[in-house]
DNA sequence: GCAAAAAAGTGCATTAAAGTGGTAATTCCA
DNA sequence: TGGAATTACCACTTTAATGCACTTTTTTGC
């Protein structure tokens, strides 16, 4: 179970060095296997290689109305081992794709992580907070 | 299983050179041998020759109703081959038909790859992304 | 129907870019 | 202040892009 941000940066070559608190489960469930794809929201998701395969396993079985779908979460999957010091390459698509280029966040999702850009995420942050609380809130009590 | 998305232009006479992390299991499993055929979506697929041939099974069993996606599948179909240096020629009427002229997205998606036209793909996938994502989705905890 | 010209296709060689592995330097925390 | 963790850097390998020369096929005019 993953949780919690860390503030990291991509080395030159776009590579992210995972933070150490999270490299023994890592290595420990999925052998330092992992896959990345791209999220909607304009981050990137990054999956224990075991969870990555219960995900990919629904999204194969959509229907061809939800193609557009597939394309998104199974063709822009990368599959990546963590390296002898933990690191993992992020190809120039996810990259791009996200708009990262240095400083990034990761964020632990429970079962993933999610990575973002971190002025992106700063921004669409604070969007969130200024607005209404979600329908889901409006009765859940602290 | 073909996964992830790769940028790659094509060359001056229209040949795509296929990433090399999928040229082993393509010579392995079909020694090379590539179909490539139009997508009604705008891009066009590539398979491995037998993965072809079970396409080519399903479509041609359609009924009357969907002889249009049959001409458009069946009827577009070319056979091509691995060179030695691992790359296909993708005929005009395609490369038109697709609208790619250079610079190209590779998806893998399962059985086969999509390739689409760089700047086609993105405005196609960001129109996607405006869209609600289906409720499949709704029960996986993200 | 044949020959010439043009277009398309093929293979190889070169160059540039990206990926990999290792290590040094710096920062952060206890 | 020492040790661990993170970041930066460098050397090397691999991969992709480009350009060029040559071959084959198609088109066109006579």
């Amino acid at each position: 179970m993953f949780q919690g941000a860390s503030s990291i940066s991509l080395d030159g070559k776009g590579r992210l060095s995972m933070p150490t608190r999270h490299r023994e489960v890592l290595i420990a469930t999925a052998s330092g296997q992992l896959s990345l794809t791209k999220h909607p929201h304009g981050c990137l998701m990054i999956f224990p290689r075991p969870e990555w395969e219960k995900f990919r396993e629904r999204i194969s079985n959509l229907p061809m109305s939800a193609q557009w779908w597939k394309r998104i979460f199974l063709g822009n999957a990368m599959d990546v081992e963590l390296d002898a010091t933990g690191r993992v390459l992020v190809s120039p698509e996810l990259r791009t794709a996200a708009g990262i280029t240095k400083e990034a966040v990761l964020l632990g999702m429970g079962n993933h992580f999610e990575l973002w850009d971190q002025a992106t995420y700063d921004t669409q942050e604070a969007q969130a907070m200024r607005g209404e609380i979600p329908d889901v809130f409006k009765d859940f009590s602290f």
